[in-house]
This record gives C-alpha cells, structure tokens and sequence, in this order.
DNA sequence: TTTAAATTGTTTCCGAGTAAAGAATTTCGT
DNA sequence: ACGAAATTCTTTACTCGGAAACAATTTAAA
C-alpha cells in the first residue's frame, strides 16, 4: 500500500520521530521581517478585501486602475498602458477585449500608425469611473486595514520607493 | 475585414477621435497612492529580484519560506503550515511533493492521527536553508531596492499591521 | 525602391494557483 | 458500539497570467 499508488517517493510510513513541535502557533523568526514575505502577505489581503467590496459588481483586479489611467490618458497607446500598469501585453490584449465587450472602453487605430491601438473611455466606461471612484480610493472605504491615515501615506510613500513607481524621486 | 475575424465587436476601425494624449509619459494621479495598487506593483519587482537571485538553483518563491518554517517549526502539521503562510492546501500539497522529490523534506504519518502530515527537513534540506540563509534574508542581498535600513524595518513594521501577520499587536 | 529589421499587438500554449469534489481517518452523538 | 459529522489531505477540473511564436505595420538599410 505504500509504493505503488500514484506516485510517492517511498517516505510517509508512520513514524516515530523526533518529536513533533508543539502544535499552536507556528514561529516564523526572521520570515517576519522579510519584505518579500510580507508583500505576498500584504497582497492577498488586498485581494480579499477588494473582492469582498467589487465581486459583486463584476469587477477585476486590474481593470479599475486600467479605466482610471485611459481616463486620464485619454487615448493612451495599449503598450504604454500595459508598461505602466505592470501588466503583459498578453494579458493586457485579454483585458482591454472584455472591457471592450462590456462597453467601458473604445479601441481606435490611427491612421499614423495602424500597428498601435489608442484606448478611450466610452461614456458608460466614464459613468462607472465616476460611481466607483470613492470605493476604490477608500475615501469611503473597503480597506479594513487597520491603518491610520498618517500610516497609509507612509505606507504609500515606502513602497513608491521601494518599487520605483512615479520615477521622479518621490517626495 | 471588420465583422468576421475572431470576435472584434465592431469598433477599432480607423478613426479621427480625441485628440490622443501626447505620448511619452502617463500619469496615474490618485493611483500613486493606492495601496492595493502599490503592493502589486511592489510584489512585482519583489519576484524579479527574486528570480534574479535564485532562478539559477531552481528556487520558487515559495519554497524556501516552507523550508525556514519546517527548519524552526521541525512536525509542523502540513495544513497548519499552509495556513501560516497563506498558501491553499492544493498548493501546499504541490509544493511538498516536489520538495519531498528532490529529497529535501520528509513526510511522516503520525500514528496518532493518521490523517495528517508532519513535516520534517531531510540533512540536505538543512544543508540547503543554511547555504542561502544569508541571501535569502538580505544580509547577502538581491534586494536592490534603495532602501535604507531604517527604512526597511518600518515598511516590514506597516506591512505587518496591514496584513496582521504574526498577531501580537506587533511592535 | 526594395528588402531587412524593429515595433506593436494578438494568438497559442503552458504552468501556477484554486475551488470543489473525493478519500481516509477521527470525533461526536445517541 | 455504531453511524453521522468533522477534520485533514489529495485529486480533478478550471481560470488567470505569462512566454514564445506569430501577424501586421512601420522604419531603417542597402
């Protein structure tokens, strides 16, 4: 019963062995002050926080932030978006389709350059923009984080460094 | 040529619109302070560096947490380890068979409970967490960021009450 | 001009992560 | 003690994101 299930490298017979870690509470020592740790952590929460307020409406991670910047880009080219906006052109091309399906956005080639698409905000895309604003920059908000806004702003400002966002040396 | 290619809703045909914004450099207003948006972003540069640092011993992301983990928590219960690190048991399961594959942690069936699985570190999983320590933890460092020490501690501190990672009210 | 190289976006295919169902074992209720 | 419910891990099937190959167009070179 031991070697010929599915696959199973031998191993996990019933053992008598040093003796198992109290069980509890697990330590994790220096992973606590790992940032690399720490921003995984961080971002699962924000997923779950951000799902527990827009699932409902249908809304994606990325795809706020995409209609926010074509907002105010007005015809921002699709790679420059993508670059931008961390996301791969792959799934850049995946993303810009649906919002373009639901009506939110306008893809336009120009004659100038008909390899390149310019990306506008449809009017329904602007009305969403505009009702949505608020719940996603927390001015009411779904950040259940437990943050005071001096902390957020220094938050911000530590990981605008720490990842080079907005180039122009931060504050 | 419009209609009938794949699936293309009308729209992209050439077009006269909005003036597009002129090229060059797109601005994210609000989004610079985005803390979801921030933290992706940030995780982002995070596993390149990472990669940068260990793609050339064959190192995941999350492989090297487990094993710091198992190394300080020796019969750790599998499904408490996922939950530690906020990684789903389906995961989990994937993440041990290859490190029990490549001989670096062994499984063993209590028989006090024969539905779980403890965790234990093998000689060369030792081996392998005392060999890149150092540079998984930065004291050797990938980490490129500009940071400077102070700096890291409080972004480690802030991520840590965003994320209520290791509970006890923090510093 | 005419071809080669570069740019821009899309398609194809694959791996990582997950929800849901399943299997094995233990615990609880009666 | 017996069966139902809960626990723990694994399997399966699916989705999201990405690398690589591709197609279309523009720019550079010959």
């Amino acid at each position: 019963m031991n070697e010929g299930d599915t696959f199973r490298p031998d191993q996990d017979r019933p053992g008598v062995e040093a003796a198992p870690d109290t069980d509890g509470a697990v330590s994790l020592h220096e992973l606590e002050n790992s940032l690399g740790f720490l921003l995984r952590i961080s971002q699962v929460r924000a997923y779950e926080r951000f799902y527990a307020a827009f699932d409902e409406i249908g809304l994606r991670p990325g795809e706020f932030s995409v209609m926010w910047v074509i907002l105010r880009n007005p015809g921002v080219r699709q790679g420059l978006l993508a670059e931008t906006l961390g996301i791969k052109p792959a799934q850049m091309t995946k993303m810009i389709r649906r919002l373009e399906v639901q009506d939110r956005i306008r893809r336009v080639i120009p004659d100038d350059d008909r390899r390149s698409v310019r990306l506008y905000l449809t009017e329904g895309g602007e009305a969403f923009v505009r009702d949505h604003r608020d719940a996603f920059f927390g001015h009411d908000d779904y950040h259940n984080h437990g943050l005071s806004d001096a902390e957020c702003r220094q938050l911000a400002h530590l990981l605008r460094r720490y990842s080079g966002v907005g180039r122009k040396a931060d504050d």
